[in-house]
DNA sequence: GTGAATAGTTAAACTGTTTAACTACCTTCG
DNA sequence: CGAAGGTAGTTAAACAGTTTAACTATTCAC
């Protein structure tokens, strides 16, 4: 049954699954690395999402998307970069820019995690009827857009 | 309207924006930092929440509830008990077992935070239909009981 | 061309976490 | 009794992710 899920679904609950299922902060005994075999951490994973989707992007741009510090970002890639997972170019036009890429390995990493998470989920979304997940979802995002809403504009104004 | 919320749903709620309005390790620049004005990041609420509720616990137990290493909570602990919130209390009967217990302060510090995240709640309360809210809570429970149910049991098996 | 803005890095400090090794203290059983 | 093994908690080293503050390059604007 249900086998009339989209994509666009499936990447929502793949979200919500990485986000939900483990915080982040433990020592890369994340759901990724648990469940899905890979070494990275769940932040990570999410930065080399970000930075393959965009083909090329900043530190400058990653630190107001995941809403954190630049030098926060700096360590992270730097990490990426000593696994040798990302790359950075520096723009001739522009020498105070630095790009960030995706090397080979990382492109292949990020893939192979992307796919194995994909088919968990797959695996998970069988158990339950569309309109059901659907209304997870909603719901979820409702609350949590709620939430983060007060948590950003200082609530009892 | 909505004055008919019931201590529970409230403590539910109160939970729930904990938890999901911010992630927990941004040295303190939690919500509780950030909106109600404490010094406590959001961990460090719940470790004085619990210690407070069970009146007296040890680490073992903490590490059990909160399902996380000894040495993890010996961590937490030690910068609580640094600050003066919580103490240690040898258990001259078993003299392994150590007692945490809070000091006064740490009563005050818990009692002052948890009043204001309460009031913080309730003002956000009003904004929504009774039934909205616990379908919410109700949604948000199954989705992440669901999750963390896989997380922790190996899907695929 | 000097002074202000921008991109990114570095350094120090902190929270939370893990693993491994260690101390101190029971308990059990020959 | 006393050695062997278990239990409670701590310590140390390592790591990810953060922040703030200071710094280096570089560009821009007037």
């Amino acid at each position: 049954m249900l086998k009339t899920l989209d994509l666009q679904t499936i990447q929502k609950l793949i979200d919500r699954y990485i986000a939900v299922s483990f915080s982040v902060n433990k020592k890369g005994e994340s759901m990724l690395k648990e469940q899905i075999g890979s070494d990275l951490t769940n932040d990570q994973h999410y930065m080399l999402r970000y930075i393959r989707q965009s083909g090329e992007c900043t530190s400058t741009e990653l630190a107001e998307v995941f809403e954190v510090n630049k030098s926060a970002i700096t360590a992270i890639i730097t990490r990426l970069s000593d696994k040798g997972l990302v790359k950075r170019k520096r723009d001739e036009a522009d020498r105070r820019v630095v790009y960030l890429t995706l090397t080979e390995e990382g492109m292949d990493l990020f893939e192979k995690t992307e796919q194995r998470i994909h088919a968990l989920v797959e695996s998970i979304i069988t158990k339950f009827e569309l309109d059901e997940i659907t209304s997870f979802i909603d719901t979820y995002e409702k609350l949590s857009g709620i939430l983060t809403d007060l948590a950003h504009n200082q609530l009892g104004e």
